[in-house]
DNA sequence: CTTGTTTTGGAATGATCGTTCCAATAGCAT
DNA sequence: ATGCTATTGGAACGATCATTCCAAAACAAG
């Protein structure tokens, strides 16, 4: 019943993200794993039950190590369209940061091969976009107790509207790396919120 | 040297495309193509050097069948903005049709699952995605034309915004089925193209 | 040192994969 | 009927997969 200390457990789940985020679940290979990771096989399978839960937890860090760090400027409790502002900017900075196309989101990659009966992995998918969807609501909802240009039902379908466009966002920073594109995209997503929330644009 | 007769040929890979769409390259072994097309191992190996070059087919039987009945209508030479809203309103039937969430497009799918050194793919991933950008640019050029607003970068910018808009559009079909949501989504998006072009909202 | 635990590296297993091959069958022309 | 071709169904193959198992090595504590 051997287990791996904590700081062993922490760098085998790191790497195994990068390699399930930039090439899917199905085409990393418990060898590639144990290579990449330098854990062995054995350490492996005493920790998780198999590659399935391996991934569930690469998931799971994936909100904490990625997520979190960038969303939660937006999170905060004074968080206004300003913070949003700031969240996109870091999805680009972090976008040029990279010379090739970058490995888009975990999550929607995922979302993209998954099929509807693998339930765990589609709740934390699910979790993840909820997730999203409320922080940019309040953060908006916040943002038009100012000026209360719009109805609370506009507000949540202006959040929706920007966590699906925030979705285009990534997918396409996976095939492109064409960063000033994006950027510009962000700009008129921007500009439309401001202009919806009764803001002056820019 | 059989080689299969065309109407069967076209059975095959039309059963292929809707496998691969629904659950990814990878998840689709050869035994699932043979029992869900009905055509022998044989037969398909006659016909098709390999799994990876079935798909390829599939992805050109992709813009064929699916891609070029929908985008079409934007890409006439009299579209303008009255013609992205007709695909649109396409989108939505199509995607009001199913019941649960359906399988989004291939083509973004198989974005979020490809690895950059497979070239083949890529190429046909690249080329999806100059034929929707070009069709838009020139339908919103051409909309542009009658009260010349914008500049043509700025034209050209708005068509890349649409097109990322689009795919996130796509993104989302595959998680949810709130279709009002998407309905939702497409209306705030022809209402800034119309903004931005000076035309009046609606 | 010795003892006990953790981790390793790799062999073994059984399943499944893509691919090849071919005898048997079906269809269609003559 | 006879031949020819198209298609089948499935056996066979080697590769690779996830998983299990365990003897050896590494390590810690006494």
């Amino acid at each position: 019943m051997a287990r791996l200390k904590s700081p062993s457990r922490h760098a085998l789940v790191d790497s195994a993200l990068k390699l399930f985020w930039k090439q899917g679940y199905r085409a990393v290979s418990m060898g590639d794993l144990v290579r990449e990771t330098g854990v062995s096989r054995g350490s492996i399978y005493s920790d998780f039950s198999g590659k399935e839960a391996l991934f569930h937890a690469c998931l799971d860090r994936y909100q904490e190590k990625v997520v979190t760090p960038a969303f939660s400027v937006v999170e905060e409790k004074d968080a206004g369209l300003r913070a949003i502002r700031h969240y996109l900017e870091n999805l680009l900075a972090r976008s040029e940061a990279h010379r090739g196309p970058d490995s888009g989101c975990l999550v929607l990659n995922t979302l993209a091969q998954v099929t509807n009966e693998d339930a765990e992995t589609m709740a934390r998918l699910r979790a993840h976009g909820d997730r999203l969807q409320t922080g940019i609501h309040q953060a908006l909802a916040r943002e038009n107790k100012k000026l209360q240009r719009l109805e609370d039902c506009e507000v949540e379908d202006l959040a929706r509207f920007t966590l699906i466009s925030i979705q285009g966002l990534w997918s396409q920073s996976r095939g492109t790396k064409d960063t000033a594109a994006l950027r510009q995209y962000c700009d008129t997503l921007l500009d439309l919120l401001a202009t919806r929330l009764g803001l002056a644009g820019g």
